[in-house]
This record gives C-alpha cells, sequence and structure tokens, in this order.
DNA sequence: CTCGAACTTGACACCGTGTCAAGTTGACAC
DNA sequence: GTGTCAACTTGACACGGTGTCAAGTTCGAG
C-alpha cells in the first residue's frame, strides 16, 4: 500500500516534469497531469493539495533526480577563486536548462501563490549561497574587484545567472548552451575578477 | 460623445496604470479596475475587447504620457559610442520603474494570451535596437571588444538591460535606482568596450 | 471474509473573463 | 417637445480551471 502510495507519487511528479518541460505553455492543468500519470484527477488531490504544492513537489524531486549536490561540489572543491568561479558558473549555468520547465511554471505563478513565491525565493536563495560562496573566495585570494562590496559583487554575479537571462539568451537570442556558458564566465570575470586573472 | 468616449478610455488607462503600479501583485482584475475608472465592468469592454488588449493599450499609454522617444533622443545624439552607451543605459534604465507595474502584469500573460506576447515582444524588439545602435556606435568607434561580434554583443547589453534583471537588482537586492544605473554602465564598459574607453 | 487504503466517478461551489440583452441618460437635430 | 443615437448601467449567463465532497470500486493484508 504504501509502497503504491509512492510509486503513484512518483509517476505523478515525472508526469508534471515531461508535461512542463515538453508544452511551452505553462498552461498545464491538474487534469493533463493526471492523464500524463494515468490516474483521476482527484487522485492528484490524493497526493498533493493544491497545484503549486505540486509544482513545488516536482522541482525538489527534479533536484533529487538530477543530483544538484553532486553538481555543486565540483565548484567547492576548487583550488583558487577563478576557478571556483567558473565551476559555479558551469555547474549552475548548465542545471538551468534541466529545470526550466519547471521554473517557469513556478515563477508564473508567484504572484497568485505565496507558498509558490517562498518556494521560488528559497531556491534562489540557495543559487545566491553559491555566489556568495565564489564570491568569497575571489576576495579570499585577493582578485576581487575593488569596485564593489562582496555584497554588491555577489548581487550582479547572482543577476547575472538568473533564470530569465538563461532564457533571453538560449531562446531569444538563440545561444547554444555551450556558448551561454562561456560568455557568462567571460562576463563573470571581466565583472568582478581584477587584472582578467587565469586562464 | 466622441469627447466622452476619449475621456473615458483615458479614465480606464489611467485607472489601470495606478492600480498596475500600486498593487504589487497582478491580481488586478477588470472589476478592478472599472471601479477605479468610476464606470461598471461592461463598460471596460465597450473599449477594450479584452484584458491583454487593455494591458498593451495602457503600456501605449505610458508611452505616450512619459514620452519615451524624447528619453531617447538623448542617446542618439551623442556623440562618440561610449557616450551614446551610457546616455541609453540612463534612458532605458530609469523608464523601466515606470512602467513596472504594466510591464509585470502584461509579462504575466504570456503564456496564455498570444496577443500579450506578441505585444511584448514588439516593446522589447525596440529596446534591443537601442542596443543594437549602441553597440554598432561602439564599433564605428572602433572600441569595441574584439571578443564580440555586433550581433553578439547586442545580445549580452540586451540581456543586462532587461526587466528582470532590474527588478532582481532593485527589488530582491535592495538596490537604489541610482546604483543600477551606474553599475550597469560599468558592466557594459566592461563587457564591450576595449580598454576601459572615456571618462 | 472483512476491513481499510488507494483510487474512481460524478457532482458542485467558486472565481475571473467575456457575452448578451434590456434598460437609462443626456446631448443634439429638427 | 419629440425622436434618436451613443455611452453607459444592470443583471444574467456560459466557460474554463481549481479545489471539495460523497458514494462507489478494487485489492491486498489480517
Amino acid at each position: 500500500m504504501s509502497r503504491e502510495n509512492v510509486e503513484t507519487r512518483t509517476r505523478i511528479l515525472d508526469a508534471a516534469w515531461k508535461l512542463l518541460e515538453a508544452g511551452q505553455g505553462s498552461g498545464v492543468r491538474m487534469g493533463d497531469i493526471a492523464k500524463a500519470a494515468g490516474i483521476s484527477r482527484q487522485a492528484v488531490y490524493l497526493h498533493f493539495p493544491t497545484r503549486a504544492e505540486l509544482l513545488i513537489a516536482t522541482t525538489r524531486h527534479l533536484d533529487e533526480v538530477k543530483d544538484v549536490q553532486a553538481r555543486l561540489a565540483a565548484s567547492r572543491s576548487a583550488a583558487t577563486g577563478a576557478e571556483r568561479l567558473e565551476a559555479f558558473i558551469e555547474a549552475w549555468g548548465n542545471y538551468i536548462p534541466e529545470i526550466h520547465g519547471v521554473a517557469r511554471a513556478l515563477r508564473a505563478m508567484q504572484d497568485t501563490d505565496e507558498a509558490a513565491r517562498l518556494a521560488w525565493a528559497d531556491r534562489m536563495a540557495a543559487v545566491r549561497d553559491g555566489c556568495h560562496a565564489a564570491v568569497k573566495a575571489l576576495k579570499t585570494d585577493g582578485v576581487l574587484s575593488p569596485r564593489h562590496s562582496v555584497r554588491e559583487a555577489t548581487d550582479i554575479l547572482w543577476s547575472l545567472l538568473s533564470v530569465p537571462v538563461w532564457e533571453q539568451l538560449t531562446r531569444d537570442c538563440g545561444w547554444p548552451q555551450r556558448r551561454y556558458v562561456s560568455r557568462m564566465k567571460d562576463l563573470a570575470r571581466k565583472a568582478l575578477v581584477v587584472r582578467q586573472a587565469t586562464r
């Protein structure tokens, strides 16, 4: 029973993920997800109280499946600040396309649903932590541009690496993912690192 | 009659604008706008066929009232490319906060409403033109970073100056408007201009 | 065999958008 | 004055999506 329960739950999450990833428009309804999961619409509500909660759970599920922690581990073990910055941009930058569908839907609900707003803010705060760590590493190495405080440099990096910027460059401008990552590294270096350090 | 008509129309647009600017959440309904304009909900539909059309008209109305053309004129008459870049960032960057409320509501409809999507895309294309002109001026001066094509430099500047970035820096990070404009100028210069030109 | 959890079916309330139809009001024409 | 026309009002309603409720059904474990 409880086994069944868990399986159905993940089937719902997988279905939601798949639909959000595929269906460009965020017009993914509870009924669509139910159908894709092979159950009735009501059954979805047996597992998730609201659409917002389902979306939030989907992002968590994604993190688990895609193992975000492992990806970020690389950046934490970098030797120099500049390397850490690059590794972080690489890890996060390459994670964005994988969560993009869900992220979009969640962001679309921000205005109407407080829980969704908090969930998104929480996840973005985690990204900010990564930015902060990278900037502090630069500071420790003494290569952080003196124009910026750690706080301000973190703000800039965080904004540079935000999902909407990724969306605009890869969707609207048609940049391939590789170029996005490459140029973001350049930009971050030029903006934050003094004397064009390393590499 | 036709006088009355026009007056009511602008009263609706002003009401919509005011509500969108004030009410943080984009939960501004047709009834709210009608009430704020002092007319019935149905009367709004006598002037605008759908909510999307009303929002689009509101942005146009804003452009008219705020005289966007005049603001951008300054950047067009700049002597050097670097000056043109700065003037453009100043003009557009200081325009964002004024249109932000409406922009938010319009962007929120992008997924569900094709007309809204096109309207927003159209306005952003106009901003891109401004970016493109500034970048071309840099190129003409021979100060455009050789790392980037005109196209790519335009993409970068356009993304840097996108509304979500402004939102994140001023809302989430609490930057005052002045700092936003100042840092954007720095960033754009570092990213696009060779040898830290001028000033 | 019975009990209970997971799930189904179908109905319904709620909300916001957009439509429809039948008024009311007031300016202007003659 | 009377007629007329446009702008606006009032109130009802269809539609689509979310979330709720109640009465089944199914199936495995005890």
